[in-house]
DNA sequence: GAAAACTAGTTTGATCTAAAACTATTTTGA
DNA sequence: TCAAAATAGTTTTAGATCAAACTAGTTTTC
């Protein structure tokens, strides 16, 4: 990401430093994409050294929560399609991290447990998110935090209500 | 996006409804995520059918406040790299709802123009989006949509300080 | 007790994305 | 002035994502 660097003065408006937005000012979704996108980066890398993404963590995160769970719930829980787990899975399987245990009563699916590999892996960027989301929080002020988080978990529940998905409903606030 | 019907009872602990989040539940970054993608698929879903995404509504939204601006200049306004701009502007080039000109000083890059066309599909598409910025205004509630805003925007600007990005620095409020 | 409906997971296809390498141009600075 | 550094945009590469189609196994229903 190269720094713009003092831009020099041009006939097109538009290639100055103030760029208009219009009606994107004003549009929650708007921002909500770009925060989204450089918490994401910013996350990345952090944790790119590990060969770990952001999804790759929360993955491993509800594993760890939820020994046992299966992919369908695993989906759910992450709010992405069950189809983008399976290269997911399979590389965390791959890299020793995960188990996938068939279910006695059902063979169609599988239990997910993270091996001891992937316990400590997972350790370790805990204290990678956890040192981003200082960062977070000292943006947005702790005493904002809960508030933000909540009517960031209001837009999933209300927006994903017709898929019949179940907002994160885990321990709130500390 | 199938409806997940009544989950039956199992012995496998994960499988039921309460999942556990850990330490995720408290992490901004994981609800900013679960939320940009749950209204992400929201608009994708109502501006599908005209064969766009929100992604493109975005570009073809700044072209129309910023006439001439330039693809480097769009990226960053947009917060995605250039090189993504290069094929959704191929596109919206191909469908004639946009013109790239050269600029007069400098051979290296484009001044970009909706064209009627492009004006005419903008308008369409910003009923679709305030349709669904309203949906995210009832969700967060009109008296706290600017304050949300800001957070948002200073969670982009904090975090790719280090890029030498700048906010979105708009209008802000109605 | 089958046939039909449903569920778990994978495969395939189409997009979208960032990053790095690259070409062409412009600016800088010794 | 002219070589080096910087900038605009494209290409290439690699990875992520969803949706739909598919396989295999399970439940429902008549």
């Amino acid at each position: 990401m190269p720094k713009p660097a003092k831009p020099r003065e041009r006939e097109v408006q538009a290639a100055q430093e103030p760029v208009r937005f219009g009606p994107l000012a004003n549009y929650i979704g708007f921002h909500l994409r770009r925060a989204q996108t450089a918490s994401f980066q910013a996350v990345a890398h952090r944790i790119g050294q590990a060969d770990f993404t952001p999804g790759l963590y929360a993955l491993l995160t509800l594993i760890e929560q939820n020994p046992g769970i299966t992919q369908t719930a695993l989906s759910r829980a992450d709010g992405r399609d069950k189809s983008s787990l399976t290269p997911a899975l399979s590389g965390l399987q791959k890299r020793g991290l995960i188990r996938r245990e068939r279910i006695a009563g059902d063979k169609r699916s599988y239990a997910l447990h993270l091996t001891p590999a992937g316990s400590a892996a997972a350790a370790a960027l805990h204290r990678h998110a956890q040192a981003h989301d200082d960062e977070l929080d000292r943006i947005i002020g702790l005493e904002h935090k809960a508030q933000f988080i909540r009517q960031l978990r209001r837009i999933v529940s209300a927006l994903s209500a017709d898929t019949g998905e179940d907002g994160p409903d885990g321990e709130a606030q500390p």
